[in-house]
DNA sequence: TCAAGTTGATAATGCGTTTTATCGTTCCGT
DNA sequence: ACGGAACGATAAAACGCATTATCAACTTGA
């Protein structure tokens, strides 16, 4: 076992009889207007090079180009989660394309350690991620102050979904939830739906937003009424009661969030013998992960999860590219709508009758 | 909107009013004998770290002939394969599992390009592992000169999956395939077959030896005779009217490798109007990413990714710990074998029956 | 013949750490 | 009062390469 010493530029340098900054030109091919070596100099030092079975020290060159062409990719649960491997694996796939595209490597932040279960990007108020050029967020449920903290270092960086700060906007690739909703919507308005109702989780991500506001667009749009209690967050209530209750009320259509409740409602349905599509419409806003237990095809939206991924790596390598590092930029990709047989026109019998027992129109 | 810097040592220094070397120590805790720094100069040196948001520079860290605790991972095919999801991800699960747990960061190597579709180590030369203490390999066809001249390196690798080079031996944490195939093998012969067929792919990857060894292995400790032709490596030739050969000399049950043609053996039998398992009773030698056209379970073993994932970094982890990170370690994981109902006794009557028009005992 | 280019190549500096020998100071025991 | 520890901290070299201003020598044109 003896230490083994790979040759160095100098070692070229000495056997061609010339410098080590030749060498690095010529091996580099860095010849410009005022820098020039001859044909045969090159070839000089090229051989040797080779003979010497010289390669240049790629931490060497990092640390000399100050830059080191590593892109951080941190994600507030892990990386590779058993249970939400469909989730973020598409995330990665268009993460590793744009990055192997742009001759970037990727740093996942694995070391971070997880108090409560989850990962933060400060241990110790040290910010590790620093030991990338830049990064890529991405996760359900981050922490706003430590994405605070991160655009007050001037760190560069750009999340995968939409993201807003209390103080400040950041960057990041988003898929277009309000858009795609409202287009679901007009889907179901066009089948002659009037009484909609939206299903989802009581929470305030960005991406819930947006559907929300989807919904709410979509109904002003066409200047159809809507009453506040057509919009249902999941909490305590049970949602079988619930469905019922939109029944009473005329309900026709429902469009939910994808979640873990997705199948709880089709469940529901079946408890209140509830027939599929003919007495209710169901669409859901986003893709499902799961089969659901029921025969159809559900009407879903596809997250261009990909995509996203992609665009975040692309807009990082642009914002490290620019002089500056801390400008914002976001891209909004739309989502395609994928017509299952989950949604069919409103049977006006059936409206009729509800009429009766419903609220006055 | 200033270019922004990363802070450096300097800086820490500055602010703290110490020297970069004492920033350096304090902050990797290298304080023994001859080097002392009190604790209140500790604590402003931390302070100040903490408010600029230093981290130390892994590439300048490497440089210096330091560790960085980055642990490099390379596969040899796209990390995030679309069609090959379900094979890479376990062992990713179980790398990111040991490094977290071992508190490394993790560089996944996209940026080396891919001359004809597929990774390598080396592009012009240049390993761009080395900006990582070690790394874990991974890929179903390395290119072995490649693995040489890393080796001749000297750099700390492991790989995932048994894997010989042709001069020298290196470091790895595999599955136990010769002793799960021997294992299958042993299921068969307790329910009576005797004649048993292999049937794999007309390759030589280390995985495809182990289990053929097994194969082979197992016949010999029951002294059972095996014909040579009952291996079959999957070529050109017909599927169909080879497992039609088979019945006819009196093969009872068959072992086959999994990968894109073990769907094409079970549609063969159909062809062959083969009763599974009555007829001939099937098992796999690995387990089944891709259902079966068939209402059976399979008998397969299960490959312990997971574990074999975790097992090299931990391997990598105690290779760097050491003086010698060139030596050598390998660890084999047991498969776990998993009997479905593809397998069965060999029916008495057909066995009497084959041997008329096969080949004499 | 001389000023003005052109050619070929280099010296010097910077990149951001780690590491170790060394140095000045204070403290202690006698 | 003095030799020797213990203390606190640093200077400086090393790591291997990229970049750029500069320089000497040689041409060229008038």
């Amino acid at each position: 076992m003896r230490t083994y010493k790979r040759p160095r530029m100098t070692d070229v340098a000495l056997l061609a009889g010339v410098s080590p900054a030749t060498v690095s030109l010529v091996i580099n091919n860095r010849l410009s207007g005022n820098v020039r070596i001859p044909p045969d100099t090159q070839q000089r030092v090229l051989a040797a090079a080779r003979s010497l079975g010289y390669v240049a020290n790629p931490v060497a060159q990092s640390l000399a180009g100050a830059r080191n062409r590593l892109l951080g990719v941190f994600t507030f649960d892990a990386i590779f989660p058993v249970q939400f491997r469909d989730f973020y694996y598409p995330f990665l796939v268009g993460v590793e394309h744009a990055a192997e595209e742009l001759d970037f490597d990727l740093v996942l932040f694995t070391s971070t350690s997880t108090r409560d279960g989850r990962r933060h990007l400060y241990r110790q108020g040290v910010n590790r991620l620093r030991l990338a050029d830049g990064a890529v967020l991405l996760g359900s449920e981050e922490d706003k102050e430590e994405v605070q903290r991160l655009v007050e270092e001037q760190y560069p960086f750009v999340f995968i979904g939409r993201r807003d700060l209390p103080h400040g906007r950041i960057s990041y690739s988003a898929a277009d939830y309000a858009a795609a909703t409202q287009e679901m919507m007009d889907y179901l308005f066009d089948l002659g739906h009037r009484r909609i109702a939206y299903l989802g989780a009581p929470v305030v991500t960005e991406s819930a937003l947006d559907r929300r506001r989807g919904f709410q667009e979509a109904y002003r749009q066409r200047a159809i009424p809507l009453d506040p209690q057509w919009i249902w967050l999941h909490a305590e209530r049970n949602l079988t009661a619930v469905l019922g209750t939109f029944l009473k009320q005329g309900i026709t259509a429902v469009v939910a969030e994808t979640g873990p409740f997705a199948p709880l409602i089709v469940q529901s349905c079946h408890e209140l013998g509830v027939k599929l599509p003919q007495d209710l419409s169901l669409a859901f806003l986003g893709d499902l992960s799961d089969e659901l237990p029921w025969e159809l095809e559900a009407t879903t939206f596809a997250i261009p999860r990909q995509e996203m991924g992609a665009a975040a790596v692309k807009l990082l390598a642009e914002l490290l590219a620019q002089k500056d590092v801390t400008a914002v930029r976001q891209v909004t990709l739309p989502c395609r709508l994928s017509l299952g047989n989950s949604c069919t026109g409103p049977r006006t019998a059936a409206v009729a009758g509800v009429d009766l027992l419903g609220r006055a129109a």
